[in-house]
DNA sequence: CGATATTGTTACTTGCCACTTACGTTAGCA
DNA sequence: TGCTAACGTAAGTGGCAAGTAACAATATCG
């Protein structure tokens, strides 16, 4: 999550996700230098994102799609749980009501 | 997506999205003091991820549902383009096998 | 084996961000 | 009209992260 803050790594995984392509070339296509890159790549390689192939001296990267379908799941996730938390919550505090009639405080709901 | 790459953010995303809370229970859930969380809850809602009310002296936050699927969005169309671009791409690769049968050589996939 | 090319790694500097302390603001109440 | 409570805001500090420069590692070619 951390990784994808950074707007540089996005554009990173946008060009190489559909192609594989060296350290190099994915350095050329922006103003600062090969380390740079080379941190960045490592960020998205541990985070899951992105594949490492060793081809001699160059090294191909690729993004992984696991990595961006774990993501769209989490966001996914905390979208509809939204929804059932809020149907469930208010199943649950019709049935408080229907059950405790002179009750005027609520006893849960705590933090 | 910034305001997602902090872990406490999205502890507070998740604590206002089902129920309203004012910005002292918030803090009370954390152990930073409440002008911290009052930052945080600023970058969220400039973020358009929470939205605000005022009740007298107290503001309630509650998460905003448009926001967190505006992102689920976001990481699905960058999802099913990948997939469609793959798709496409090996096609297309198809293709240029067929047509060229006595060539030895593939001539791009340049290396 | 020596020379070159491609890339990763380390040490360092710079800039941003989260946090705290102190102060300002607004609403409710005696 | 004061007094208090619930907030936000401003200024300052510490730490992490991004970037650069120099160095190290590994493979290819003569």
């Amino acid at each position: 999550m951390k990784a994808l803050a950074e707007p540089r790594r996005r554009e990173i995984l946008r060009l190489v996700r559909d192609e594989e392509l060296p350290a190099g070339a994915i350095a050329g296509h922006f103003a600062v230098t090969r380390p740079a890159i080379s941190q960045h790549l490592r960020v998205l390689k541990e985070a899951g994102l992105v594949d490492e192939r060793r081809d001699g001296t160059r090294r191909l990267y690729r993004a992984r799609p696991e990595g961006l379908a774990e993501l769209r799941l989490y966001f996914e996730q905390l979208w509809d749980d939204s929804l059932e938390r809020l149907k469930a919550e208010a199943e649950a505090e019709q049935r408080t009501i229907d059950a405790l009639p002179p009750k005027p405080g609520q006893p849960h709901k705590e933090h």
